[in-house]
DNA sequence: AACGACTCCAACCGCGTTCTC
DNA sequence: TGAGAACGCGGTTGGAGTCGT
């Protein structure tokens, strides 16, 4: 038995709002609330309109103080650091960026800044003339003389970030096991998954043995298998799992993750080192990131290692107090009963 | 001016999660 | 406790606008 649908799809207009509906819908909402009903609002008001529609008109298009466009410098690197933490999580990127709707930064990443950080890339890497080998090798040293300066603790993060220093300190979160052979075939190119290593990668650096801190004065222990690593069977992925999150590797390899998590959050997965995995253009860029470019993509350098290591010890999710707040997110807004014209009017006011 | 290619974004869709009874 | 309803999210699509030829 399939799902019932939310609505009459017979009986509900699709496509663009119109002014008169929008009035409508908005009017009704700042005047009664959502009721915390959305399926039965669209008949409350007259509006022959999918529930589901008037929640998503409401909040990416009427709700108050929604920002389209223009996004500035500092929201680009919010959105490309917390992409490369948690991934394709709009809604928790877009809590973090007041006025963005989780709508508008996806389509943003997917439209602009994704196109944006390419090109820039590949312009430097054809304008720099330079051997992928050099490169690589240059972007290790300054990955490996960031990891040997930083040492800053949570605290120092938090407040950094909050004072729009720095990018944010954002542990892994939480996701179930996701094997190592989730990973894609290089056939079958993720562009989310890959692009997110790429950035992964650009904010730090391999070395061309596979050794992500081959030649740091560090000692980072690093089994190069675990780097290289390749399973075919259930069994040898848990194995596998379970040396990963041993004390001995989890802070250095923890550069190398894919972002995928265990139970206590944390990261275990492999980006994969071999040659070809990626398609050619975006190996190309991942060697192009040099060290001066203004490509916009060193801040990811320092802040993935302080991201995953704090003060040498690998801290679990429950561990971290993340400084960024997952409340209040925009989308709480339609949760709030009807004597919300307190909300609006702080939120208003401290806008206008 | 006309046309096709490309870009952008509002809106839709489907599915996992949470809530309610 | 389980089933159904509703919510919330991320991926995808359609079409209007823009650009290049």
């Amino acid at each position: 038995m399939g799902r019932a649908p939310c609505c009459d799809k017979a009986n509900v207009k699709k496509g663009p709002w119109s002014p008169e509906e929008d009035a409508k819908l908005k009017s009704f909402i700042e005047q009664h609330g959502t009721g915390g009903n959305w399926i039965a609002l669209p008949q409350k008001i007259g509006l022959k309109r999918c529930g589901k529609s008037c929640r998503l008109r409401w909040l990416n298009y009427l709700r108050p103080n929604i920002k389209h466009g223009g996004f500035s410098e500092e929201e680009d690197k919010v959105i490309c650091s917390l992409y490369v933490s948690i991934g394709s999580r709009w809604s928790i990127i877009a809590a973090q960026l007041p006025g963005r709707t989780d709508n508008d930064i996806k389509n943003y990443w997917n439209t602009r800044l994704k196109k944006k950080l390419l090109g820039k890339q590949r312009k430097e890497y054809q304008a720099a003339g330079r051997s992928k080998g050099n490169i690589m090798r240059i972007k290790q040293e300054n990955y490996c003389n960031s990891r040997i300066m930083g040492g800053q603790n949570n605290q120092t993060m938090s407040s950094t970030f909050l004072n729009n220093q720095m990018v944010p300190y954002w542990p892994e979160l939480p996701e179930p096991v996701a094997p190592f052979f989730d990973r894609p075939e290089p056939a079958h190119f993720n562009d989310h998954t890959s692009v997110r290593k790429l950035l992964i990668k650009l904010g730090g650096s391999p070395s061309s043995d596979g050794h992500p801190c081959h030649g740091c004065s560090m000692n980072l222990q690093c089994p190069p298998d675990l780097i290289t690593y390749s399973a075919t069977t259930p069994d040898m992925i848990n194995q596998r799992s379970a040396d990963m999150i041993s004390p001995s590797v989890q802070i250095d390899c923890q550069f190398e993750t894919t972002g995928y998590g265990n139970a206590e959050g944390v990261a275990m997965g492999i980006v994969p080192q071999e040659s070809g995995w990626f398609p050619p253009d975006i190996e190309e860029l991942m060697c192009s990131n040099v060290e001066g470019s203004d490509g916009g993509l060193e801040f990811l350098c320092s802040w993935d290692d302080h991201m995953m290591v704090n003060n040498g010890t690998q801290l679990s999710w429950k561990e971290m107090s993340s400084p960024i707040s997952l409340d209040a997110a925009p989308s709480d807004y339609d949760r709030l009963p009807q004597g919300m014209a307190a909300f609006d009017g702080d939120q208003l006011s401290s806008d206008q």
